[in-house]
RNA sequence: CGGGACGUGGCGCAGCCUGGUAGCGCACCUGCUUUGGGAGCAGGGGGUCCCCGGUUCGAAUCCGGGCGUCCCGACCA
């Protein structure tokens, strides 16, 4: 075999490609096993391809449409002074230690030669503030922000939805070193702007919704959640966004039911068979929100009994951040605890070794409860008066209950995280001992910020947003190419010779071209595999072009088809790519 | 970690219930025709039927164990 058979024809053009004799594996079929638009789409347009579960490699082109999301990354990043520096993904377990997260279940554990512990890196914040400790001395050097793209490894549980849930995947990841609590919220505006831009630019609709800090820890912190029927986490927001949060810690007015009069005292009365609100809903006639619906928990403290009101659930996360780590009661500890079984539960003389959390809407007015004797249940039930109980906000929020902040009812979209921001604080500079010495000579703890995007998940967010029967719609942002010309004949042929001199034209222009010039395929396969891989223009030359045009050119997004003289054709090509990256 | 489904040429699937020559479509190779929306005809190559064990004269098929992948739940910076 010659050179000249397998090398990729020349171009001068970097970002422009000549697809004859390129890997670009396009599947007609959706794979089997996926569910998620995403995954369907990225595989049938060959963009990735599946090593094992949660374990994802992307073909070249796949790798155009991330690079072009880390190349706006990088842009946005350093125009707000972040410092791009690369950490490594093994480090010494010890140094994981030191903050207590070595051990997590989704780290990825093991030993070098030398039987020492190691692990892969989950995140960075213990290797770049270990670094920070070392580096950074004085209030001279602060503020810092620093910030990689590398990769990240987490052993998670359950791997899904092709590349928006893996094990191994690249992250965007900054942090922020700032001498107190002013320059930390200073870097994190900085990154709540650098990421509005980065996610606009990216052609995303996306919300900015409070978050819970779970495993980070810290003061604050923000998801940045695209809207997608395909994601795992849900927002509450109004229709105005002016509210945005993640369930996990979202709030709203609840319902307000008529209660009617109060009674004096509890009354018990007989419900025989009754378990379930819904049972009890239609055995009473009353609102569900009259109701009191208990949860037996067991945290490490001992039993826990969980309050809402019928219409409202127990919220894991929420209940968790007062009790801590727990688990559902078994039916023997229910029977022992409350001497009756689930279905007759209630808060009424509960022995004292059961913590009893009830939701802040049992504040208002008197409920139905379990009279914990089975078959009966008790009404006119007060809290404060007939029992005793911390009250908080652990329930779940329901679309349609107003906003807090008057902004209308609330509705539950299911979104994909596609990044977060944190208020650190001290939390790893305290224990990896990153201080740094202030005006007064005086030893300070670094104030720390973290910042993360998954620009896969990115990607596979656009295509969640935009696509149709056909395949793919690219946001221009972050198209692979920005321009697609189908070459209907032979690349020898005037055809071929014309639509490689307007790619290089389009090229000279600024435009990143991709030119199907691959011999021996129909034309209708051109199209079809166009309309999969979804570049935002697309220009057809064939027989029809020459010699006197005109250019057919059909925009993505729209299906629209317009015809282009072939005098100065290339300038009116980029004219229409400006009009829709503008617009 | 609980529940469910699936595992058969590269991809998508049938066959399994009722054991007896491994099949279909697409893709791939060769030839001819075709060439503006996934072509037609003819010929051809390619499979440890996920793995291990058991039952049987004989196992893709029945039984047991394991592994893998996906979905639901739990979990999740």
């Amino acid at each position: 075999m010659s050179d000249a058979a397998w090398r990729m024809p020349a171009s001068p053009y970097r970002g422009s490609w000549r697809l004859a004799g390129r890997f670009w594996p396009t599947v007609r079929e959706d794979p089997a096993d996926a569910e998620a638009i995403s995954h369907k789409l990225s595989v049938r347009a060959g963009l990735v391809r599946q090593l094992a579960a949660g374990l994802y490699t992307v073909t070249p082109m796949g790798l155009r449409v991330i690079q072009r999301v880390e190349a706006i990354i990088r842009e946005e990043m350093n125009r707000i002074g972040a410092q791009e520096l690369l950490m490594p993904v093994m480090h010494p377990a010890e140094i994981w230690e030191a903050t207590g997260r070595y051990g997590l279940s989704e780290q990825f554990r093991l030993e070098d030669r030398g039987g020492r512990p190691m692990v892969l890196g989950m995140t960075h914040e213990e290797i770049v503030t270990w670094h920070a400790a070392r580096e950074l001395r004085s209030y001279r050097d602060l503020p810092q922000s620093w910030y990689q793209i590398q990769t990240k490894l987490r052993d998670e549980p359950r791997p899904k939805s092709g590349m928006l849930r893996v094990r191994e995947f690249t992250m965007k990841d900054s942090y922020s070193f700032d001498a107190d609590a002013d320059g930390l919220e200073k870097s994190y505006a900085a990154h709540s702007e650098a990421y509005a831009r980065i996610f606009d630019r990216a052609g995303l609709l996306w919300y900015r919704v409070e978050s819970d800090v779970g495993m980070m820890g810290g003061s604050g912190a923000h998801e940045y959640m695209a809207p997608s029927p395909s994601g795992e986490d849900v927002v509450a927001r109004t229709a105005s966004g002016s509210y945005a949060a993640n369930v996990e810690l979202a709030t709203s007015v609840a319902c307000e039911p008529a209660f009617g009069e109060p009674f004096g005292a509890p009354e018990e009365f007989a419900t025989p068979g009754i378990g379930t609100i819904e049972e009890l809903t239609a055995f009473t006639g009353q609102h569900p929100a009259t109701l009191a619906k208990s949860v037996v928990l067991v945290a490490d403290s001992g039993p826990v009994l969980a309050i809402v009101r019928g219409e409202h659930q127990v919220h894991e996360k929420k209940i968790a951040h007062i009790i801590g780590e727990h688990r559902a009661a078994h039916p023997e500890e229910i029977r022992e605890w409350f001497g009756a079984d689930p279905g007759s539960l209630g808060p009424v003389g509960v022995s004292a070794e059961v913590r009893i959390v009830a939701d802040s809407t049992l504040e208002q007015g008197h409920y139905v409860t379990g009279a914990n004797r089975d078959g009966f249940h008790l009404r006119g039930v007060v809290l404060g008066r007939d029992f005793a109980a911390e009250t908080a906000d652990i329930r779940t929020v329901l679309e349609g209950e107003e906003s807090r902040d008057g902004s209308g009812p609330i509705e539950l979209v299911p979104v994909i995280e596609i990044g977060n921001i944190f208020k650190l604080g001290t939390k790893y500079s305290e224990p990896l001992g990153a201080t740094y010495l202030d005006e007064n000579g005086q030893e300070q703890q670094i104030i720390m910020g973290s910042y993360g995007i998954g620009p896969a998940r990115v990607a596979m967010a656009a295509i969640e947003q935009g696509h149709d029967d056909n395949g793919i719609i690219w946001p221009t942002g972050i198209a692979p190419f920005d321009v697609h010309v189908v070459l209907i004949g032979d690349p020898d042929s005037a055809q071929g010779e014309y639509a490689g001199a307007l790619w290089a034209e389009l090229s000279d222009l600024g435009l990143e071209v991709l030119l199907d010039d691959r011999p021996g395929l129909r034309p209708g396969e051109k199209f079809v595999e166009a309309d999969l891989l979804g570049c935002p223009v697309r220009v057809t030359v064939g027989k029809r072009t020459l010699p006197d045009g005109p250019l057919e050119v059909m925009v993505r997004r729209t299906g629209e088809k317009s015809e282009i003289a072939l005098e100065g054709a290339a300038h009116a090509i980029r004219a229409l790519w400006d009009g829709l990256a503008a617009g």
